[in-house]
DNA sequence: CGAGTGAGTTCTAAAACAGAACCCAGATGT
DNA sequence: ACATCTGGGTTCTGTTTTAGAACTCACTCG
């Protein structure tokens, strides 16, 4: 399964944590506030035997932590880890894009800003200039540990077309 | 394959269309510049089968177009369209989460604003109250077609707890 | 002490994926 | 005019994943 390049690249670490059909949605489960493993069963209609091999991958990988909620009988529950909550904004962009581009094609529901209720945007924003802009604006360069600024081509940018 | 609700949600919307081990990794080479069929193959690796499923799927439900771009032998090219390349933020924000939160296991990219050189940042951003906020602060609200603003509990949203 | 709960395992069958080989139309070299 | 190449596929045969239902096991509760 190679790609363009030596090492994996980003894209793809994060496709081998969180690639397959379920684990998206064990995040938005788990954001939505569910933590135990009936629960995650009944809420997506996953198979148990893929459910545990999920949550165990998703343990591995610092998305998720299994503690116990009781002793005497020991239950264990799973909670997202910081690292699990920052995937939000891989969620909130394919629910966006489904809105977008599907419009009607499903439940309509719409992602706010909470104290506000204003509909969220997500844009790409650069500090420096202050400004928010779109995809044909962004470039992949190669990041050195030495101090060298080089830039090299998007080995995994969308680059502007 | 059901969910909580009734009708497919956004996200397993966006999932039936993206949401396999190849098309965003397709997407992603289409980005790059990539065209034509062969030239997918060799960059991804992927078996020439599956590569001709995948690019049927994504032209049907919109993310690319087939176009011949030559007679004679006709040869054909994919390209992606507007909704193909609104995906961009579905990438990014693949790449910034592996890139912050398994930083050296993969090749190092930053994706920078290509007019600056100023490495980008992925925010929610409210243009009421003119502010960036993070996952915690986001909630699902059903909308209505009919003119009514009652809220609904989250049925696709990251919730902040 | 029998039933129930939570968190799994063990089957079996169906679907998706990988890899290599093959096809076909037109172009090109000889 | 015949063989070869090129691009864009299709066919075939395995191997992996996934689905679904049933079963386990340790404990608690009535």
């Amino acid at each position: 399964m190679p790609s363009s390049g030596d090492a994996p690249s980003a894209i793809e670490h994060t496709l081998r944590v969180i690639g397959d059909r379920w684990s998206i949605l064990i995040v938005r489960a788990a954001l939505r506030g569910i933590r135990r493993f009936d629960d995650f069963c009944d809420d997506l209609g996953i198979a148990r035997p893929i459910l545990t091999e999920r949550l165990r991958r998703l343990v591995r990988n610092g998305v998720m932590i299994k503690v116990p909620y009781q002793e005497h009988p020991v239950r264990y529950e799973y909670r997202l880890t910081d690292a699990g909550i920052a995937l939000s904004p891989v969620l909130v962009a394919l629910v966006r894009w489904s809105e977008e581009h599907a419009p009607g094609a499903t439940t309509p529901t719409a992602l706010v800003h909470a104290p506000c209720g204003t509909e969220l945007e997500q844009a790409f924003w650069c500090r420096r200039c202050r400004t928010t802009f779109g995809p044909t604006a962004i470039r992949g360069v190669e990041r050195r540990r030495v101090d060298d600024d080089s830039a090299a081509d998007m080995s995994d940018a969308p680059a502007g077309h």
